[in-house]
RNA sequence: GGCCCCAUCGUCUAGUGGUUAGGACAUAGCCCUUUCACGGCUGUAACAGGGGUUCAAAUCCCCUUGGGGUCACCA
């Protein structure tokens, strides 16, 4: 057994952002391990040096933690078996591909880029799968040691030993068979002396014991090439797992080209994390009931890797969308309130000051109309700013040549009562309806453009409580001298 | 093109030989509400096609079609 307890990681590589993709892989991860009292460890695979991007790793960790996926062994974490940065465990693996050329699982390679490309294009012509042609596995030890010595750029390339058959089981897929024919003598330490991902991954996986290997579909048809290293190696195979891919709205792999795909954009955009944790858990998975919304711990206690589906997801965000509203129906006002000061900065009305009990009298009459919160800006920015216009087609239907003086009139018993509550508010209204001989929604509506210049939202008798009696008035007045 | 994977409403999915094929999002309508939402109710909408196996197939097998992934000294 490779360890007595389940470990599993997820291992980016650092391109600069987390993919949403990559925030399912990571979070399959996170859930198998929490669900069976397994370790979760983060790897970060840099072994491509000119790809590097500076302060990618420190942005994948601090994605990772805002959406609340904590890893236990892991860069600036530590653990057991690190360091968790391939770019720091190149010995470790120059130290393996040796152990494989001693094996004749491997063997150096000195062909030029141009004679690579070359065979490359003719097999393409041909309609072939582009492969190497083992054209340095026929060098005799002195070539091989003479061309070393003399300091000629090489690679290590996995032998693969034609007509044999390759088969290994995924969770999820089950038998999968692939003929050796068709795999590659990949290049498993390159020229600069680092790995390819292949031999960084197989010995990472088996020296960090990871029991399962939890990963998206675009990894499949790599994997002969994995088990391959295994046997080589003589090492124990992990449980596979491939994931099914998400997909664009045309069926496509998930790209930035056709919407947002880093988790940041969606952060950014106002989703809430548990929003997003709780969509993403459901494109490609579910407990097999009826239920769609979920907190974190619910997704732990009932996740299954046995219940992961085959076929792609396409990421649909109105349902995400949905989700998010779900998920903010849920926070309490005090959490909100929290929410809705950190968006105030980012708002255009940054500069002005309102205490709590104000901006929670907004939440309360708010939250259900919103789908984030700082939609509550933009649909309620009467309870920040006057409005200074009023929507066409509202004052078409619902001023008319009375409305200016049923205000009036409103207005004045407004003026009398010290400090109106809501019912004030409402009798007033009542009262200014009978004496004009009139339905409330005469005074109602106009009311209503009056202080929001808008004919939505929530109970007119709240409004008007909230933003207080003399804002009440002086919109009141505005609307009066504008309109008439 | 080779190889591999996949295939139920527009979308996410339930379904493991016998169901009026269920739910959710979206969408349409109605109700609630003198506003907008929320909420409630109702509706439209799917087993890719063809062969088998079987008393019986969305479910098992084969073929076709379609979609996707992958074929780097990137991961």
């Amino acid at each position: 057994m490779i360890s007595d307890i389940p470990r599993v990681r997820f291992a980016p590589s650092p391109t600069g952002y987390l993919h949403v993709g990559g925030l399912r892989t990571a979070l399959y991860n996170y859930l198998f391990a929490k669900n069976i009292k397994g370790k979760f460890i983060l790897r970060i695979e840099d072994t491509d040096r000119n790809r590097y991007v500076q302060g990618a790793v420190e942005n994948l960790i601090s994605t990772l933690n805002w959406a609340g996926i904590d890893y236990d062994e892991g860069p600036e974490k530590g653990g057991e078996y690190g360091p968790y940065l391939q770019s720091e465990r190149i010995d470790i693996y120059s130290q393996y591909a040796d152990l494989l050329i001693k094996k004749k699982k491997a063997y150096y390679c000195f062909c030029s880029s141009e004679r690579l490309t070359k065979l490359r294009e003719e097999q393409q012509k041909q309609n072939k799968q582009s492969m190497y042609d083992k054209h340095c596995l026929g060098l005799t030890g002195e070539e091989i040691n003479r061309n070393l010595s003399t300091g000629l750029p090489h690679v290590i390339r996995l032998n693969v030993e034609p007509g044999k058959v390759i088969k290994f089981n995924d969770h999820i897929r089950e038998d999968v068979e692939f003929s050796s024919n068709v795999v590659d003598d990949q290049v498993l330490i390159k020229t600069d002396k680092y790995p390819t991902y292949h031999l960084a991954n197989v010995v990472d996986d088996h020296l960090m014991k990871i029991t399962h290997v939890i990963r998206g579909e675009e990894w499949l048809s790599s994997t002969p090439k994995h088990v391959i290293l295994y046997e080589a190696l003589e090492w124990e195979i992990p449980i596979f797992a491939h994931l099914p891919l998400l997909l664009n709205a045309d069926r496509s792999k998930l790209s930035k080209r056709q919407g947002d795909v880093a988790v940041e954009d969606y952060k950014k955009k106002g989703y809430l994390k548990e929003a997003l944790i709780n969509f993403v858990a459901l494109l490609g998975w579910t407990a097999g009931d009826d239920k769609e919304y979920y907190e974190i711990d619910e997704l732990i206690s009932s996740f299954s890797l046995d219940r992961v589906n085959k076929s792609g997801a396409i990421f649909d965000i109105e349902k995400l969308n949905w989700l998010n509203e779900e998920h903010l129906r849920k926070k309490s006002d005090i959490e909100l309130l929290k929410m809705l000061r950190s968006e105030l900065q980012d708002s255009k009305f940054s500069g002005q000051e309102y205490n709590d009990e104000y901006l929670i009298n907004v939440i309360e009459v708010m939250r259900e109309t919103v789908s984030f919160i700082k939609e509550i800006f933009e649909k309620g920015f009467y309870f920040f700013e006057e409005p200074t216009t009023y929507e066409e087609a509202g004052v078409k239907k619902r001023w008319n040549n009375q409305s200016a003086e049923i205000l009036k009139q409103y207005k004045t018993k407004i003026e009398l009562i010290t400090s109106p509550t809501r019912e004030d508010y409402e009798n007033a209204l009542k009262d200014t309806a009978l004496q004009n001989n009139t339905g409330n929604g005469n005074v109602i509506h106009p009311l209503r453009l009056a202080v929001s210049g808008v004919t939505g939202g929530p109970g007119i008798f709240d409004i008007l409580y909230i933003i207080g009696k003399e804002k009440t008035i002086n919109r009141i007045k505005a609307i009066i001298e504008k309109l008439n």
